[in-house]
DNA sequence: TAGATTGTTAATCGATTAACAATC
DNA sequence: TAGATTGTTAATCGATTAACAATC
């Protein structure tokens, strides 16, 4: 795939929503779309979607539109997806396990190849074929693995050091599910946070502007009954 | 809290990392804070900090900056942290149950007043203080208590089933882990969105394009080497 | 052919950054 | 007082939307 300019994170953000709306009409069996009925389907401008594939290539057809299964494609390969990236994840805690456990990473072209903790109970358990090691074998295996990304999921308190420790040895992008901000100013690590807590906090800002709002209208109303 | 204009999602989605780092600071025995400090740990301008933070009053002083604990106690009450917000969780499956055990509801404000399922073997069952109950109890729970939030952690396939009995019983807000695209044209639901996949595929982008930089890059140099 | 829809250029809108008077 | 830093207005930058020629 080529990329030809600097794509913006606000594309790149839409992408896996494409995909996954594409993959819901190929399983419907739509087989075209346009950018008018995918934009109504997700909410975006059919401008806002052209735009977007416009970043990577022609994909259309004037009069016609996208097919759907080769747009899915072709999204997915701009992802990524079809790289066979290989994953290791740090920390089999209740999130690592569960992620272990009930994560299909190969859906998303991930392979799973280790797990490690620190743990005596838990390393040499397995879950989905993948058997659980110590932290103290990280190191060899970073080396004689190409090991594309980690998956941090230790506690917090831990959560720093690991990180540094993975940069030391050559992992250039990390799936930080720890709470913890690890995007270094001088550092060229790629991170990616899942943030329980800030979208929950989102969610109750939005929750308690709904509120503010109902009340300020209540009262309004109360205002004119007198 | 007065809420004069319509704040962009923008400033929302920044409110919880400065909270996270006032916290921080906070712990670390920091009192004082100013933007140019704020912005350095965070990767942010000045003068993008004191934009946002005005949106929503004046909390600092001239010449002196901000007052971290005043400013984080500010932030916490913007995000609604005080108002005690009740979340019901449902379906108590791996991801349920993780968030059930590891993940600290009060921490944030809000208090997790229970948990459904439909599986037998779970119902009944009791983590950290929450018991699981059978989903056929739900609309009467939901009509004797005034529920703010709810997680969504049932399997794909029963997502927009039971988003729907949520919306029809009252529910105003879902916190989203389902890998399913939940936020309705025609309903005023607040949906937020863990989508486990688009993170990880946008993880992927950023990795792949980094793999095409250098083979570009590599490729340069191997032409001025012939 | 007529209608539909693309890819792209131009216009608009919104968000970030810079500048600066006010003031602690 | 002098230096620092705010809150806010103006300038810039970037992203979204609209318009339209090209064409299936």
């Amino acid at each position: 795939m080529v990329k030809r300019i600097k794509v913006s994170n606000n594309v790149i953000r839409r992408l896996p929503r494409y995909l996954r709306k594409l993959d819901e009409l190929k399983a419907g069996g739509v087989s075209r779309v346009s950018s008018k009925n995918l934009g109504a389907l997700l909410g975006l401008t059919p401008s806002q979607i052209r735009q977007d594939f416009s970043c990577f290539g022609e994909f259309g057809q004037q009069g016609y539109g996208y097919n759907v299964g080769a747009l899915r494609d072709e999204i997915a390969s701009i992802l990524g997806m079809d790289r066979g990236f290989k994953a290791i994840l740090i920390g089999v805690g209740n999130i690592g396990h569960a992620l272990m456990d009930n994560f299909c990473f190969s859906d998303w072209g991930f392979t799973l190849s280790a797990a490690f903790d620190i743990d005596p109970a838990i390393i040499g358990t397995t879950t989905n074929g993948v058997t659980v090691r110590s932290m103290d074998e990280l190191l060899d295996f970073l080396h004689e693995h190409e090991i594309d990304v980690a998956v941090l999921t230790v506690p917090a308190d831990a959560a720093v050091a690991v990180a540094k420790l993975l940069r030391d040895n050559g992992i250039g992008a990390i799936w930080n599910f720890t709470n913890v901000e690890l995007t270094e100013p001088n550092s060229s690590t790629i991170v990616e946070n899942i943030h329980f807590s800030d979208s929950l906090l989102s969610l109750g800002y939005y929750v308690a502007e709904r509120y503010d709002e109902e009340a300020a209208h209540a009262a309004r109303l109360a205002r004119r009954e007198q």
